[in-house]
DNA sequence: GATTTTTAGTCAGTATACTGACTAAAATAG
DNA sequence: CTATTTTAGTCAGTATACTGACTAAAAATC
């Protein structure tokens, strides 16, 4: 596959000194770059409002437990958005803090549900109003109408992307 | 202060055996959880694109690097977008694959000023084009305002909490 | 000039997120 | 029914990203 080159292209101002190789890239304009740092924004305003330690991912796995009942670690990750790897390294620290509960499934010896105990229910209950807060935090300087569009546009772009993520689904 | 607390509110229809306290919580449109899918995408992508194992944040090293000449650790995760340790341990691994070297300031005896090797400089210049491909990938299926629309509401999200991250500058 | 504070960077420890290899069980093919 | 394949989950290893504690050097203060 050409590599797409960039031509010497006879320039009118010769540059000073400059790189060899022309860099005509805004690495601050890059989607990858700006998402990243939007995570870190955003993993900075979680922690402030989380001051017991509980992370997104977990608050994700105990809100899909709170919506669904108990699941199985494949139901549970396409809900959480967690690979297999994420999501059960997220459950083996979740029971260990005794907020979910893993028993082997009868009907199906492979799987093992997961559970919210009763300290894990009381948990997400309290995050919910901490989450919106985030959520908040995150969008304030925004008006509505941009507020929707950053919801829309980010959901686009995963709906664009649809089944490429292992636990697609969607 | 106060935390928001949803008040019992007569309601017309009782719910079927749903949970207990009310989940009026739609994850899937919370923007720190669309943030983390979207660069789990970013990411499976940028794989793919750089079969050689160069990591985004890596790239942005060498990038910054790569417009600025040397800098010392400290500039180079405020234009990378990095915090001190995972800077820190970027700059560890560049250094192990001889991209970079380091060398102590003179001026400056606390300072390890970083720069780019001549094996640095080609897999940047690259990669330039690799990165490229990333981008348009993960705005395939955007318009051309909506890829403006992308980049500028994160733009504007990351411009109202300027200061907020530790390498802050903006 | 001596003390205090700030700054640059390291280090240990933890939490996602990934890969690839692996086990065991279920589902399918023959 | 047996053999193959698929599925569920684990495990080891690596890369960001963070915290908090720490060292050493520079800057600021007195």
């Amino acid at each position: 596959m050409a590599v797409a080159r960039s031509q010497p292209a006879p320039s009118a101002r010769p540059q000073p000194a400059g790189p060899l190789e022309p860099v005509e890239l805004d690495i601050s304009q890059m989607v990858g770059h700006l998402l990243r740092a939007c995570q870190q924004l955003h993993l900075a305003i979680w922690s402030d409002n989380f001051p017991g330690g509980l992370t997104s991912p977990q608050f994700a796995v105990l809100h899909a437990l709170a919506l669904g009942g108990p699941l199985n670690q494949t139901v549970l990750r396409s809900h959480a958005r967690l690979d297999r790897s994420s999501a059960a390294d997220v459950v083996r620290r979740l029971v260990a803090r005794r907020l979910v509960s893993q028993v082997k499934d009868p009907a199906d010896a492979r799987r093992r549900v997961v559970r919210l105990t009763a300290a894990g229910r009381a948990v997400h209950a309290e995050g919910t109003a901490r989450a919106q807060r985030v959520n908040e935090a995150m969008l304030q300087g925004f008006g509505e109408a941009e507020r929707a569009q950053v919801v829309e546009l980010l959901q686009s772009l995963l709906h664009h992307h649809r089944g490429l993520l292992d636990y697609q689904e969607d």
